[in-house]
DNA sequence: CATTTCACCTGGTGGC
DNA sequence: TGCCACCAGGTGAAAT
């Protein structure tokens, strides 16, 4: 379900609505894949932390976390998140299917919920995930550094570094685009969107493509990506924000899930071919 | 090393 | 209604 957009929407609204809350307690589903910190470590370590932000980094969701204010002296102000300097984060990664929803507690629980983070202010931050190929990691910052997803930001990287990632390599240009560590944040839908509006063929080999081409990709890439943002992502089927709402980009998509159809440019059919194990969607007029 | 394939999961859809 | 094949936003391990 979720690609950059998707997970910058979902971030955005977990940090506008929880930062400064405070964790209470966490509870966690017996299914062990969506675990990459043990769950009684997870639940120890989230246990009465603070929550100061949280925002993305390629497909993962950070929450920086700051230790409790202990009994005492030292709460004379009220909580100034800003101020506070993260001694651990939590790092949620989506999969295919996983949500983050901030519900009240008497929200039905819905089969799949793996998580569910008690707040101070009464409410729970609930992880979903159906087919459980999401994770969840804690770290504690003073054993472990920052989390930093491997690859390149698609909306600040430049035209030197992004013409960089490609030189040389024989793969398609579509496999490329799909590789965290290259470019950390695109997936399929957005992947096979920025090739129909660059008009690259999803199979030209990446070392191959002009320097033209490969800025007009970049380009593309901006263009999807923000517009993407600002409709709240793409809803194919279940994708919801923090707050159970839908986004609306599936309504802009050119080629993506448009097998049959005609292109909304030239008229021509989209056509579907799997490409890296994954459906992929083009114009072949528009796409040279 | 770079690249490709496959397993990991559940659920929805469409054909028969 | 049931059964089956196929498809789906991702990734990391294993094979090539």
């Amino acid at each position: 379900m979720p690609e950059l957009p998707e997970v910058e929407t979902i971030a955005r609204g977990v940090d506008e609505r929880l930062r400064g809350d405070q964790i209470l307690e966490a509870w966690f589903s017996s299914y062990p894949q969506p675990f990459k910190t043990p769950r009684s470590a997870q639940a120890k370590g989230l246990a009465s932390r603070t929550i100061l932000s949280v925002h993305r980094t390629g497909k993962h969701i950070v929450c920086e976390l700051g230790s409790s204010q202990q009994s005492g002296a030292a709460q004379a102000r009220p909580q100034q998140p800003d101020a506070q300097w993260p001694d651990a984060q939590w790092i949620v990664h989506l999969g295919m299917t996983g949500r983050l929803l901030v519900t009240t507690p008497d929200e039905p629980v819905v089969t799949h919920t793996h998580a569910r983070l008690s707040l101070l202010s009464g409410r729970e931050l609930r992880f979903v995930d159906a087919r459980r190929f999401g994770r969840l990691e804690f770290r504690d910052l003073s054993r472990s550094h920052t989390f930093d997803a491997p690859g390149s930001e698609p909306l600040s990287i430049g035209r030197e570094e992004f013409a960089a990632l490609f030189r040389g390599r024989k793969l398609a240009i579509k496999a490329a685009l799909l590789n965290q560590t290259l470019l950390a944040g695109v997936g399929n839908i957005y992947a096979d969107e920025s090739l129909f509006h660059a008009g690259i063929r999803p199979r030209r080999g990446a070392g191959r493509l002009t320097r033209s081409e490969l800025e007009r990709l970049r380009q593309a890439l901006r263009k999807v990506l923000k517009q993407a943002i600002r409709l709240g992502g793409s809803s194919v089927s279940d994708y919801v924000d923090a707050n159970g709402a839908r986004g609306f980009f599936q309504l802009e998509h050119c080629v993506y899930l448009r097998t049959g159809e005609p292109c909304r440019s030239c008229g021509t059919t989209i056509r579907r071919i799997l490409l890296a194990g994954r459906g992929t969607h083009f114009c072949p007029n528009c796409q040279r």
